[in-house]
DNA sequence: GCCGGTCCTTCACAGCGGCGAAACAATCGT
DNA sequence: ACGATTGTTTCGCCGCTGTGAAGGACCGGC
């Protein structure tokens, strides 16, 4: 909820934080115009009814919003987030399905290690090595992978 | 423009359509709820002011929604997109017809390949050749079909 | 603080195979 | 006969994968 113009600046920060919000504009004065879904506005004085009406379908359309920042893996090797998508070889394909089941959690190194080669590892070397190149692909999707020290891995979203 | 309740049936079939409204609804009615972003309404009396403001976001709204408008093929070998169209020949028509049934999706090299010679493949490489053609021949519209590695293509516009 | 060891990061290299694309030949439609 | 469409061959690039090696970050002991 926000107040115009009286609160022009605390709108300004709402809308690059990316959070839904009502702007309450009273009368004689023209609405902010932004065809962002996430932003709304009522005409003042306005009935307790139709601010609530208004408010229910924002928070709607953050919640779909907010199902979109989950990472997706296809079964074709695509993975994608907000409209972009990167496509992942075999190995690192079955690595990201195991940080992915565990989002935002730690896994461990011997998880991966049995997730990206069922058959046995073939060297000490190799998850490393496939980590860097996950984290290579990953980057334009703005995910990262952190490392938790002897304990193993862990995915996100880049801060 | 829609009113509300009175154009009820109306107002489903422009939902269905997908096309941008701005529902008018008189005192004392509930408003309909709907997340969709191409939806809007506005409490009468309304200012012509306000009314034109709702409608300008709207309008905003339509236009970003319509470049991620999909092509369309019809039966006689015509692929239109924005205005602008290329024909087809016969088996690029077919391939064509898998890529945009699972538009933005992968296709495996097998599914186009049983689609676009339903008798059997004639010879090992052909497919690749036709998705180079088919490639020319689908710039001038800007759309693209990248290559998923070992996995298949998938069709999107050009970024 | 200094040191050694462990864990992790990153690069460079090589083999394999998938895919791209030109050039040519054959066939089809008008 | 001519151009458009389709199939074939061939060459080469580049992506995927694993290996070895060099270096950096962190932790404990002294």
């Amino acid at each position: 909820m926000v107040r115009w113009p009286a609160e022009e600046a605390r709108l300004a920060e709402i809308r690059i934080s990316g959070q839904a919000r009502l702007v309450l504009v009273p009368e004689g004065v023209a609405p902010p115009l932004t065809s962002d879904p996430l932003e709304d506005w009522v005409r003042l004085p306005a009935s307790d009814e139709d601010v609530r009406a208004r408010v229910r379908v924002l928070e709607d359309r953050a919640r779909g919003a907010e199902e979109a920042n989950i990472p997706e893996l296809d079964e074709n090797g695509l993975l994608r987030l907000g409209g972009q998508w990167v496509s992942l070889p075999p190995v690192e394909h079955r690595l990201m399905g195991v940080l992915l089941d565990r989002y935002r959690a730690v896994v461990s190194r011997d998880a991966l290690a049995r997730a990206g080669w069922p058959e046995g590892i073939p060297g000490r070397n190799v998850l490393d090595v496939h980590i860097v190149r996950l984290r290579r692909r990953l980057e334009p999707l703005g995910l990262v992978i952190r490392t938790v020290r002897s304990r193993g891995y862990l995915l996100e979203a880049a801060s």
